[in-house]
DNA sequence: CCTAGGTGTCTAGGATATTAAACGCAACGC
DNA sequence: GCGTTGCGTTTAATATCCTAGACACCTAGG
């Protein structure tokens, strides 16, 4: 298992301030489920988990997400740009060595004529960015735009997307998804 | 309940091009608990789910996060760019109008001067970003560091932190957060 | 036709989770 | 001291889940 479910819900019901009672009045469940679950001496359902959660409120996607040792390191620093592109894209990953990262925050630079290609890119999880410099062209699911400085975009990454610059300058972007893809 | 989770058991299930035996034999749970579980005849315990989801292989988090009707929307243009922000700090956020977002992407300016302020800011998930133009002093866990173009943080947002921009000069970010502070 | 191997479904019974109520403990007011 | 109110834990009975194995269906090959 390794999988603390209890001491997990434990923190979030803590977090909110809320006695067992509490929280199983509200979650229409009893206050013995809230204790057993929490000295995880049962696993419980899927439907009394959110049951439970609903009362916080919090998801099951949020609860499970809840990064327990929550790492409180900090980076920063231009050195904490790695890099990872090749050819004509230059992709710089912040925090590349932070373990469990919820996100990747890219600066990607797109040299004259870049392209990722027709196959078109598809994976699970949201990206978003926002363009500092220079044009791109966006295709994501069969529509095309081009993008200026100060242009922004956001979509669902299995959408097939690609990232094209046609023109004959350098296009930056920052960019982020999640969860990571780097 | 309306949370399907048999559905989407299923759905990935037939992703990764699996039978419901093959599954169960690699999940160590008989075929019966997958049939009974994606038809919704019973929500499985947190434990076995774990179990089943071990075979595919994908996390508890990840498939909570599934968006079932995964938005096929794509936001983009500088009319993504809603404004937030109020006196020394320009906020604007990406795809401020898209439901369910996990990530909330902006573009920060702090004038001269700007600083969001003593009392420290502090809230649950986890932030990053790079400089665009300018330099800002950014305080994380009592730790604080001068930050120029080109230079990137990243940290846990239940730390407390401040943003400060003591020069004479504007400064740009741009940063993620996930999930989402706007 | 009919076996062989594949699919998903169903059923009986043992295993596990949940309830309702009791229990032990600590803090408070009287 | 004593009653009250809050906390988390435990227990016996009930409800639910999970397994093993049978079942029905389909497709392919002999």
């Amino acid at each position: 298992m390794t999988l603390d479910v209890g001491s997990r819900l434990k923190a979030v019901r803590q977090l909110y301030g809320l006695s067992q009672r509490e929280l199983a009045k509200r979650a229409g469940v009893t206050n013995g489920t809230i204790s057993l679950i929490e000295q995880n001496r049962v696993s419980p359902s899927v439907s009394s988990l959110k049951k439970v959660l609903d009362g916080v409120p919090m998801t099951l996607a949020e609860f499970f997400t809840l990064d327990p040792e929550a790492a409180p390191q900090v980076f920063y620093g231009g050195d904490e740009l790695t890099d990872l592109g090749s050819g004509k894209v230059s992709l710089r990953l912040v925090a590349a060595r932070r373990p469990g990262r919820r996100m990747s925050i890219l600066r990607e630079v797109y040299a004259a004529g870049a392209d990722t290609g027709e196959e078109m890119l598809s994976h699970e999880g949201e990206e978003g960015g926002i363009v500092v410099r220079g044009r791109i062209e966006l295709t994501v699911g069969g529509q095309a735009k081009m993008l200026g400085p100060g242009d922004a975009y956001y979509f669902t990454s299995s959408l097939p997307h690609r990232f094209r610059n046609p023109g004959r300058e350098e296009c930056e972007i920052i960019s982020a998804s999640t969860p990571p893809t780097f």
